[in-house]
DNA sequence: CGAATTTGACCCGCGC
DNA sequence: GCGCGGGTCAAATTCG
C-alpha cells in the first residue's frame, strides 16, 4: 500500500501528502534532515522562558522528561501555550494544570483495556463476544465502564517539515485510528506506543497552513526507554524522513528565535548554526548532549508546545 | 504466519 | 435536547 495514497484519500482527498508508509521501512531520505526546536512558551514569557532544559541530551530524552507534566511545567516556568481555536492543534485546548494532572495520567489512565493485545478480563461477564455480530455490544459494554474519557494530560506538539507523516522518534508506534479533522483538509492519525506498559499516544497530522509540515502531538509519558535509541547508547530522535521541523508558532505567527539543529545520516541530532547567532549560542549551550554542526541547512525548526 | 495498517462504526463531550 | 466533531475500537486487509 505504500503507493496507494488512495487509502487515506477518502477522507478529504488527503492526496499525495498523506503518503502511507510503514514507519519502520523506507528509512531512506535521511540526508539533509534539519531539525530545530524551541520551547513555545517563550511567547508567553521572556525571551528566555522557553529554553529547553539542559537535563536532556537529546530530543527523545527531552521528550521523555517533557512529557511529564510536572517536569514540563517546571521547565517552562511560564503559562503553557493554549492554541487558538483555529490552530492546527486546536483540539488540545483543554487547559491542564501541570501539577494537578501529573499522577497516574501517563500510564494508568491510558488503559482502555479492550484492546487486541490485551484482552480485558474484567467486564468479561457478559461475554457475548464470541459471535462477530456482538462487536457493537462489546462497544456498548465498553462505554459502560471503560471508556471514560480521562482528562487530557499534558500534550506536546511538534511541527515537523517532512515528507512522511510518521517520524521515527525511537519508539515503536501502532496506528489505531485515523480521522478527518474539522479545520484541516488532512486527516489526523492516531498512534499508540506498542510497549505494553506504556500508554503514550501520538497524534499526527499535516499542517493546514503548510501541508509539507507534519504536526506531531505526544500525549503522556513513556514508561520505558526508547528501544532503538537505547541500542545506540543514547536516546535520540530518529528523524527519518525529516526535512525540516518548524515551530508551530512560526507556522502560525511567524515568530522568530529558534534553536536550530539537524540530524546526521544516522538521524542523530545536531545543533545547527543559525542566522540568529545569539539564540544558537545561548540555547545550544544548554544542550550538553548536542553537537554543534556547521554546514547543515539551517532551514529547519522544531518546537514543542505544552497544550 | 504474525504483525501492522486500514477503515467504518460507535461513543462521548461540548456547543448551540 | 440535538447535532457536530473528536477519539477509540476492532474486524478485515495488507505487508514483511
Amino acid at each position: 500500500m505504500s503507493g496507494s495514497a488512495a487509502a487515506g484519500g477518502e477522507d478529504h482527498g488527503a492526496g499525495q501528502l498523506y503518503g502511507n508508509h510503514r514507519h519502520a521501512a523506507d528509512g531512506g531520505d535521511v540526508l539533509g534532515n534539519n531539525v530545530f526546536f524551541q520551547s513555545h512558551s517563550a511567547c508567553a514569557g521572556g525571551d528566555d522562558g522557553g529554553v529547553i532544559p539542559s537535563t536532556y541530551s537529546s530530543i527523545t530524552d527531552y521528550l521523555q522528561g517533557l512529557l511529564d507534566p510536572a517536569e514540563l511545567a517546571r521547565h517552562l516556568d511560564a503559562p503553557p501555550y493554549f492554541p487558538a481555536p483555529g490552530d492546527v492543534i486546536g483540539e488540545a485546548a483543554t487547559p491542564v494544570t501541570p501539577n494537578s494532572s501529573t499522577s497516574g495520567e501517563a500510564t494508568g489512565a491510558e488503559s482502555h483495556g479492550c484492546k487486541r493485545g490485551s484482552p480485558s478480563p474484567e467486564e468479561g461477564d457478559e461475554d457475548g463476544s464470541a459471535d462477530h455480530g456482538s462487536c457493537r455490544s462489546e462497544k456498548k459494554k465498553m462505554k459502560e465502564g471503560k471508556r471514560e474519557k480521562k482528562p487530557r494530560g499534558s500534550r506536546v506538539a511538534f511541527a515537523t517539515k517532512s515528507a512522511v507523516d510518521h517520524l521515527d522518534d525511537g519508539y515503536r508506534w501502532r496506528k489505531y485510528g485515523q480521522k478527518a479533522v474539522k479545520n484541516s483538509s488532512f486527516p489526523r492519525s492516531y498512534y499508540r506506543c506498542t510497549a505494553a506498559q506504556c500508554g503514550v499516544k501520538k497524534l499526527v497530522e499535516r499542517s493546514q497552513q503548510d501541508p509539507s509540515t507534519v504536526v506531531t502531538t505526544y500525549e503522556g509519558r513513556h514508561a520505558h526507554p526508547s528501544p532503538i535509541a537505547t541500542h545506540r547508547g543514547s536516546r535520540m530522535l530518529m528523524a527519518t524522513g525529516v526535512d525540516t521541523v518548524y515551530s508551530l508558532d512560526v507556522l502560525q505567527h511567524q515568530h522568530h528565535g529558534f534553536f536550530p539543529a539537524g540530524t546526521d545520516v544516522y538521524g542523530r541530532m545536531y545543533a545547527l548554526p543559525s542566522t540568529d547567532a545569539s539564540v544558537v549560542a545561548h540555547r545550544s549551550s544548554e544542550y550538553g548532549g548536542m553537537q554543534v554542526h556547521a554546514g547543515v541547512l539551517p532551514d529547519a525548526v522544531m518546537s514543542y508546545e505544552h497544550v
